[in-house]
DNA sequence: AGGCGTACCTGAGGGC
DNA sequence: TGCCCTCAGGTACGCC
């Protein structure tokens, strides 16, 4: 489901909720989904409040007044539901959350491939993520550096948490034709002028896409069950087969397959 | 080291 | 109607 705007915007409708509310109760129904196993991922949450929400990458991090975190990955499928004292659990309910004052914070997942963590406070576990694409740090000399001697296509190297964290399928195939690049580019054969356009491109999707709350392209929702908007200005994703919406280009969308991904590009104006 | 294929799951939608 | 196939916003792991 979500990529680096639909977490952002799910973790500052969670963090409007939930900041502060002490957790009386945790009901796991799917123990594969959550480390430490059960019972103890529960003894570790209860009674504790919540003291931080924040997004790294894809992640959603809840920091503890013991110091660890609760690191979350909603991966395709999964949702957070905040709901009122008697609401009834949603559909693939898999993690309950009941706090001190009654209200209630439901995970969700049809797919059942989002994870739960909770890491020690020292715990380096966002060490193998790359470099927040909206950070002061992401700069155009960062993208060259990342992209020197790669040979692997530009969009499979978008893909790749270790270099950028937070870009998916969605917002790739988006920043890539509007910086006219072809995704099956070698990373390392992009020229100065298309690296500055892809860095300008990925930052300027990602903002948009965040001021309009990400991409509903099926199921995603945030936290307090509200759409987003930005599929209603997608130019590819999806596509295939419509016109290229860049004014003259006169191409088509079609749909290939990179890195076992859909992806899709106008051939005419993204070389 | 880096790139590729597969696995993990369920549901929606299209073709026949 | 219903069966069968493909596809879906992601990542981990094993293999070369």
């Amino acid at each position: 489901m979500p990529e680096l705007p639909e977490v952002e915007t799910i973790v500052r409708g969670l963090a409007s909720c939930i900041l502060n509310k002490v957790i009386a109760h945790v009901d796991v129904n799917l123990p594969r989904m959550v480390t430490p196993a059960p019972p103890l991922f529960e003894a570790m949450l209860r009674g504790q409040t919540l003291r931080a929400c924040e997004r790294r990458a894809k992640y959603i991090v809840f920091t503890l007044d013991h110091g660890y975190q609760l690191i979350v990955h909603l991966r395709m499928t999964g949702r957070f539901m905040y709901a009122q004292a008697d609401d009834a659990a949603p559909p693939y309910s898999h993690v309950h959350f009941r706090f001190t004052d009654g209200t209630q914070l439901f995970f969700a997942d049809t797919r059942t491939f989002g994870r739960m963590r909770i890491v020690e406070p020292d715990e380096a576990w966002a060490a193998g993520l790359g470099v927040e694409p909206l950070s002061p740090e992401f700069t155009v000399n960062a993208l060259h550096a990342l992209c020197k001697g790669r040979t692997t296509p530009i969009k499979t190297f978008l893909l790749d948490q270790r270099h950028i964290a937070g870009i998916g399928n969605i917002y790739a195939c988006e920043a890539l034709w509007q910086a006219r690049i072809a995704p099956s580019t070698p990373a390392g054969n992009l020229k100065p002028a298309a690296r500055a356009a892809l860095h300008a491109a990925l930052q300027d999707v990602l903002e948009r896409a965040i001021h309009m709350r990400g991409t509903s392209a099926r199921d995603y929702v945030d936290a307090e069950g509200l759409k987003g908007g930005f599929q209603n200005v997608l130019t590819v994703y999806g596509r295939h087969g419509q016109a290229c919406p860049r004014p003259r280009c006169g191409g088509s969308i079609e749909r290939s397959v990179l890195a076992q991904r859909g992806t899709w590009w106008c051939r005419r104006c993204q070389r």
